[in-house]
RNA sequence: UGGGGUAUCGCCAAGUCGGUAAGGCACCAGACUUUGACUCUGGCAUUCGUAGGUUCGAGUCCUGCUACCCCAGCCA
């Protein structure tokens, strides 16, 4: 169920206006990940964005790793970040990796170099940081800063040879240290660090900095459009500025929007990170993850996460969406495509005392009453089933259209029952029913003699499957308006409740990832991780909207 | 107190040359119902951060305020 609708954007009708004037005949836009962590919605965004953005015009997408840092980047992130881009149905034109450019950045650089554009500077870290100024007061240039060129050359060729330890110097841009915009006051380019790159092992033991390698990525790709977001709005000059010293033939375009946000969770990767590291959820893949690890293991599909990251929109206004939004898409794409079940999460034994003992009846039930073409399954039918413990009440408030003592309800596919005795335990817990059924009332038969307000569902007891249920809650509470507070502090302590239920027979052959709608529950998913040949465990992926209050 | 941004319904978000406020989520009411689900119908901004100005007419133009976000990594 993709809805391709189209919404407008200010960043689409920038690419509108591209191509009518003729500035381009074709856009080529990237998703650039570092491949430094897993990907999450906010990402998912970001890659809907670029992929479909061209995708309209039939222009082309790459998938770029900014492979710049190898102290924080590793071959196991690209795995999974080509895993999730896959996973979420997207084909890049090219796979390609920012340290692919490396030796063509390191010509530029020397260009740069011999245009006075940059020098060696080696100043200590925190010399430069004191050199740079604050926000308010303008920075001085470096003692280095207008050193011979033939010296800076010859000083940029030795950190390229390893001839210089981590730190003892650096490439920087010379562009004005009094600049209002910090970017600008003459940015590092390149630093020395010695350690192994994924990807080009010790071949290099320098390394471009963001703000020069991205630029250049872009141009030698000719991207048309670089999207990123809005904390790089600052770093356009600098962006622009490396495109044009550099001589780049290509321009591309930088244009920036605003993140995701969602309620009742978290985004950016360190939080992510000491989730994780708290063990307050157990892996990146924990189901209550907004990775998109987590997402698919929670049940989540790629059409319901696309189909949200175009209804949200693109902008440049700081929002936080709420998680009604994620949800309504998942329901929306799961409504037709998953089988309908029965489940009971809180089994209540009900005997139907007026049903013949050691008889077992095969009913038939739709599949998906949305969906007739899913067809129909057959479930048995006993004197002894399971209920929903919170389809019974003793003592019920008024418009309560469940169980309880005198009244009858639908069996979901098979027949009315009757309640008439309450079993209780010494502590007066309710432990079973003892109900009569009316056999004229079977499911099928036409019958229209009365009507009950209410039907609930089952599953038959010899027959019924023990089942692993996992329900979930967001991970963050509803946050009051307190600011500097610790994200830790909210964090919902009941997000994740294990249950022992029972699910149908017809259960027994399930897949990991398959997905059904647990009758009047949810939709849930079955776990590739915990589930095991003994038992099966499901994940709640989101339950049905109610209006039933109690 | 420097620079860069953003302010349209509870939450997202469209709003071409100024012409008299799309849509989605949520919510409320009703219909339907072998899911208190789905679906359907109706309701949800005389108003676009605020104060002025220009204009026959302004969310869209001008001016002044206000609030919030981002920037001082040899991270991206």
């Amino acid at each position: 169920m993709e809805e391709k609708t189209i919404q407008s954007n200010f960043i689409r009708n920038i690419v509108i206006n591209d191509l009518e004037t003729g500035k381009h005949n074709k856009i080529i836009t990237r998703f650039p990940p570092e491949p430094n962590g897993y990907l999450h919605i906010g990402h998912a965004k970001a890659i809907t964005l670029n992929f479909e953005l061209a995708d309209e015009f039939n222009g082309e997408t790459n998938l770029r790793f900014d492979d710049t840092n190898p102290e924080k980047e590793e071959e196991e992130y690209v795995r999974s970040i080509i895993e999730d881009v896959s996973w979420l149905g997207f084909d890049w034109e090219r796979l390609l990796y920012a340290s692919d450019y490396f030796d063509e950045m390191y010509e530029r650089a020397i260009l740069l170099i011999k245009k006075g554009k940059a020098y060696v500077d080696e100043l200590s870290s925190d010399e430069i940081r004191e050199y740079r100024g604050t926000l308010t007061e303008p920075g001085k240039e470096s003692p280095f800063r207008n050193r011979p060129i033939e010296e800076s050359l010859t000083l940029f060729q030795e950190m390229k040879e390893g001839k210089h330890p981590d730190g003892s110097m650096v490439l920087r841009a010379k562009i004005d240290m009094t600049s209002p915009n910090m970017n600008m006051r003459d940015p590092v380019i390149y630093r020395i660090i010695h350690a192994d790159h994924h990807n080009t092992g010790d071949k290099w033991c320098i390394y471009p900095m963001y703000d020069y390698a991205h630029p250049l990525e872009d141009a030698i790709e000719g991207i048309t459009h670089s999207l990123c977001t809005l904390e790089f709005e600052d770093h356009r000059p600098l962006y622009d500025w490396v495109v044009r010293e550099c001589e780049m033939e290509s321009i591309p375009r930088q244009i920036e929007f605003a993140r995701l946000n969602i309620t009742n969770t978290v985004m950016s990767k360190r939080k992510l990170k000491v989730l994780v590291e708290e063990g307050i959820v157990d892996s990146w893949d924990d189901p209550r993850m907004p990775t998109i690890s987590g997402l698919r293991r929670r049940g989540y599909t790629p059409e319901a996460i696309k189909n949200f990251c175009r209804a949200i929109g693109i902008s440049k206004t700081n929002s936080v969406v709420d998680q009604q939004m994620l949800e309504h898409f998942i329901r929306e794409d799961l409504k037709l495509k998953a089988p309908r079940t029965m489940a009971v999460l809180r089994p209540l034994k009900v005997v139907i005392t007026n049903y013949p003992k050691d008889q077992v009846e095969l009913l038939e039930a739709e599949n998906n009453p949305d969906n007739p073409e899913m067809g129909v399954r057959t479930i048995p039918f006993s004197r002894e089933i399971y209920i929903e413990q919170e389809d019974f009440m003793e003592n019920p408030p008024k418009k309560y259209f469940r169980l309880f003592p005198g009244n009858e309800v639908r069996l979901k596919n098979a027949y009315f029952i009757k309640c008439n005795k309450v079993i209780k335990d010494e502590e007066g817990n309710v432990v079973e029913l003892h109900c009569t059924y009316d056999p004229e009332t079977k499911s099928g038969t036409g019958f229209t003699g009365r009507k009950v307000k209410g039907t609930i569902h089952w599953v038959e007891a010899s027959q019924a499957i023990p089942a692993e249920i996992r329900l979930y809650e967001p991970l963050i509470l509803d946050e009051e308006e307190q600011e500097d507070k610790d994200f830790l502090e909210n964090i919902n302590s009941n997000s994740l409740e294990i249950l022992e239920g029972f699910v149908e027979p017809n259960m027994v052959d399930v897949k990991p990832q398959d997905k059904f709608q647990f009758f009047r529950h949810g939709y849930f998913n079955v776990d590739p991780k915990h589930t095991t040949k003994e038992k099966i465990t499901f994940n709640r992926i989101v339950s049905l909207k109610s209006s039933f209050k109690l």
